[in-house]
DNA sequence: GAATGGTGCGAATATCTATGCGGCGCTTGA
DNA sequence: TCAAGCGCCGCATAGATATTCGCACCATTC
């Protein structure tokens, strides 16, 4: 029996690439693939693929964003918090790029960051979110 | 006859509270709250308010991003196209935020900003990317 | 008051999707 | 070896959803 692995690897390009309305429909074109098989296989791949139909089309889920924070590791120093906001220390020009990184990281509670060189204030609304700001940032140190 | 919006409201706060399997499921919790209509007018409804069914369960779609640009309206004074790029004047001090807020908009082409005080210069890589930023930040002005 | 056009509706039904069930092939362990 | 367990499969069909069609209502126009 054919990888059920690659048959569904198979059904997320498709939907990637095509507007799909019908399991009939992808399971013509899953033929045309070479994955011979039936509706009721497909509807439980569609499930187990997490994919959803919406406004009559199949949709394959957004990949799961990579927060752009991870990609910064190697320009924080690091981190002390001040009152309830949080100071970090950066490479030399690199504050704004880390502050807006952070921002874009959707932490809640985080109300905006000042940057200037090498130095960020992370100002938020509370000391618990302060405290998820310094664990979000000591998780990249 | 009632209308139509207060229904799809009602639907929106049902599917954000409840996980919902069916149409059927709908209509009935629909009818506790005093909208009584039938299952043709969901399925209708569902796609009107671009509802998606994924694993198995209703879900309504992510509230659409308001662009932060929306809000710093007040912020723009006034724009100028220079060769393929384009300069914008904003409010003394604001040039950073809108270059930020234009970033994040997402607009085709756009290559990066540079922010003075109260000027951006907008890089776009082609005259048409220029005119979406144009066209763009007009909408606003 | 017709005639016209637009919008919303729901019964009936066509179409699409999910699932109960039994079968097949593989693996494990007595 | 072979029986039990498991994952995957597809047929048949139950179940869910979309669409066709014709009606009701309201506004606009003549």
């Amino acid at each position: 029996m054919a990888d059920p692995d690659l048959r569904r690897e198979a059904i997320r390009e498709l939907l990637r690439e095509e507007e799909i309305a019908s399991q009939e429909v992808l399971l013509e074109r899953l033929g045309r693939k070479g994955f011979h098989t039936s509706q009721p296989v497909l509807s439980r791949d569609l499930r187990v693929l997490n994919v959803a139909k919406q406004a009559g089309f199949y949709r394959v889920s957004e990949e799961e964003r990579v927060t752009p924070l991870a990609a910064l590791k190697s320009l924080l120093r690091s981190e002390q918090p001040v009152s309830h906001f949080v100071l970090l220390y950066c490479e030399p020009g690199a504050a704004s790029a880390v502050a807006r990184a952070l921002e874009s990281d959707g932490i809640d509670g985080l109300v905006g960051t000042i940057a200037g060189d090498d130095t960020v204030l992370v100002a938020s609304d509370s000391h618990a979110a302060s405290m998820r700001v310094r664990r979000r940032v000591r998780e990249l140190l």
